[in-house]
DNA sequence: ATGAAAGCGCTAACAG
DNA sequence: CTGTTAGCGCTTTCAT
């Protein structure tokens, strides 16, 4: 343990007065020695520095922060650290971040009952800005920032200060020009939620279906591998032709991997998969998951670098310039 | 978009003075406005609401906080994201203190070259507390951060406010006793780390296996599943007779059923495998991953729970029932 | 229902 | 090298 004896109650925190008056110095001196400031003697730093470390001195973050004008700080609104893709992209966000000598407070909104309104009501008071999944109450979310700007992901209608979505229809084209490329003659497209409403990611692949002339069977599921795997083995029982499977993204592409082992049949000859995000866990699974990847470190550097634009004023809030695009690549491994 | 009109420059922040003048009233009026505190006409606190709005005003968090004695705010020192093992345990501290009003400073210094001390160093100013799976430096962190306690996890010998390791041996004695019961007679156990040292893990499990007369064969590899993989492949090809494999984490014991695949072994039968950390990817890997579980919710929880009666002065900082020890359980699935 | 005064803990700008 | 003064933006008394 440090200097401080076992068992201190809450103690009232030492202040900066509290310090001053033990070392028998001013405040500004105890500024100086703390910060390593200059103009102040080695020996009194070092004494003041030892003082401080004693009583348990560390100075008060509101105090410094009011009068120097704070390092800026970001909210990070995840619906589900559960879903690896979305950790892959926070740590992405950290990492640009810190290199910034920003620091990011996270909020996961998945558990309980909570939304991501409720996790940026929650960050509100805490951030100069705030990056998120944040679905279509994103309007709602900047609405309550007021000034600060928002970052949203993953939603093109987006009213925020800023935006990143994804060109699904290119992603789609992608996948579904594989499939037929490897003969596929019975596409099936699994979505995520419980009703029958389409994703944005589920129209785009409906849309380039169309398009394209295939005819293409829908299914839905909730969020999560073991669902996915659910739905796939009902579908596979009904509609026994299947031979092509694009999925809404990669963890419930591994369900659906799982599934369709279970339902005897082998991918990718029986049936090919082709899942999205390009998370590290599509090279865990077998087989190796074909998928859309997308750069996980350029979306979270892309959301960084706009952030600092829009706070810095070099993009105006709102404007074309901070609604940006981003596209997938296909990368193909062992299960398309 | 708000009021705000798109190209604002990043003008000076509005402060309740602005918002005073604007509306013609005093500042405690605002105060009292934005707070929905009593002792207002409803008019008026709609009209400097609505003026608030207009001029983007948002209260300024570190004048909040100097005055009303801050909501807490914990650092969370993760050494990489990337390995689903430490998200899981994010999520739930996440969890855990959003329930209790608590805000959380994530740093991951996975990356780049930053160590788990840059990580405390950056904290360190923005937070009352760190909870973090610092390793061996946690001694470090604790004095960085004077008398607002640390909790580490997983530095069974770590001076800090509270600590929260986990008993290997157990967890050993699960693994290779089940190991044996299926038959095992040549087990390695792959530890994580480049040189000979052993880890924690690694100690508990040689030390076991001593005491159960078992001759271990012990590897080392990078802390990936990549490098696991490649270190399982190596082995095999020189100790062909090996049939039962500890690893030193689920992350690690994934790349490791690639390695045995690769390498023509099959799972369980040729090579029992059990991982280490029980997260979810282990049920999506083939063969299912047979792992020592951690309850994650629980780990997370007793952090937080332990963090709290450290603040609150219940537990004394650096005292035994500061210190505690969790158990892994065995979950059977395929692998072994 | 509203306003005036005081002060949270710190650092920047000047003194000395 | 050290101390004094002022003030960051807000909420808490306490008056009115």
């Amino acid at each position: 343990m440090t200097s401080s004896s076992p068992g201190n109650p809450p103690a009232k925190r030492a202040t900066i007065l509290d310090v001053a008056a033990a070392a028998g110095v001013s405040r500004q001196t105890v500024t100086r020695a703390m910060n390593d400031m200059p103009g102040i003697r080695q020996a009194t730093r070092e004494r003041v520095q030892e003082l401080a470390r004693e009583l348990g001195y560390s100075p008060s973050r509101f105090a410094k922060g009011l009068v120097q004008g704070a390092r800026t700080s970001v909210g990070l609104a995840i619906p589900d650290l559960t879903n690896p893709y979305f950790p892959a992209f926070a740590s992405s966000v950290v990492e640009m971040a810190t290199q910034r000598g920003w620091n990011v407070v996270m909020d996961d909104f998945g558990h309980g009952t909570s939304s991501s309104l409720d996790a940026v009501a929650r960050l509100s008071p805490q951030v100069d800005a705030v990056i998120g999944y944040l679905g279509s109450d994103s309007g709602k979310a900047q609405a309550m920032l007021g000034r600060r700007p928002v970052v949203v992901l993953d939603d093109p209608a987006g009213q925020t200060a800023g935006g990143i979505s994804f060109d699904y229809s290119h992603a789609a084209r992608l996948a579904l020009g594989r499939l037929l490329a490897v003969g596929c003659g019975h596409i099936a497209y699994l979505d995520s939620g419980t009703d029958d409403a389409l994703t944005v990611r589920g129209s785009a692949v409906a849309g380039v279906a169309a398009e394209l002339g295939i005819e293409l069977t829908v299914l839905h599921a909730a969020e999560s591998a073991q669902a996915a795997g659910e739905a796939v083995a009902d579908l596979v029982s009904r509609h026994a032709a299947m031979d092509g499977l694009v999925v809404f993204n990669d963890l419930m592409a591994a369900g659906a991997l799982k599934g369709l082992a279970k339902s005897g049949r082998t991918v990718p000859d029986d049936c090919a998969v082709i899942g999205m995000d390009g998370i590290p866990l599509g090279e865990l699974v077998t087989p190796e998951l074909t998928t859309l990847s997308l750069n996980l470190r350029e979306v979270g550097r892309t959301a960084v670098d706009l952030l600092e634009g829009l706070l810095s004023g070099a993009f105006a809030h709102g404007s074309p310039e901070a609604q940006l695009k981003l596209r997938h690549d296909l990368i193909l491994r062992e299960s398309a």
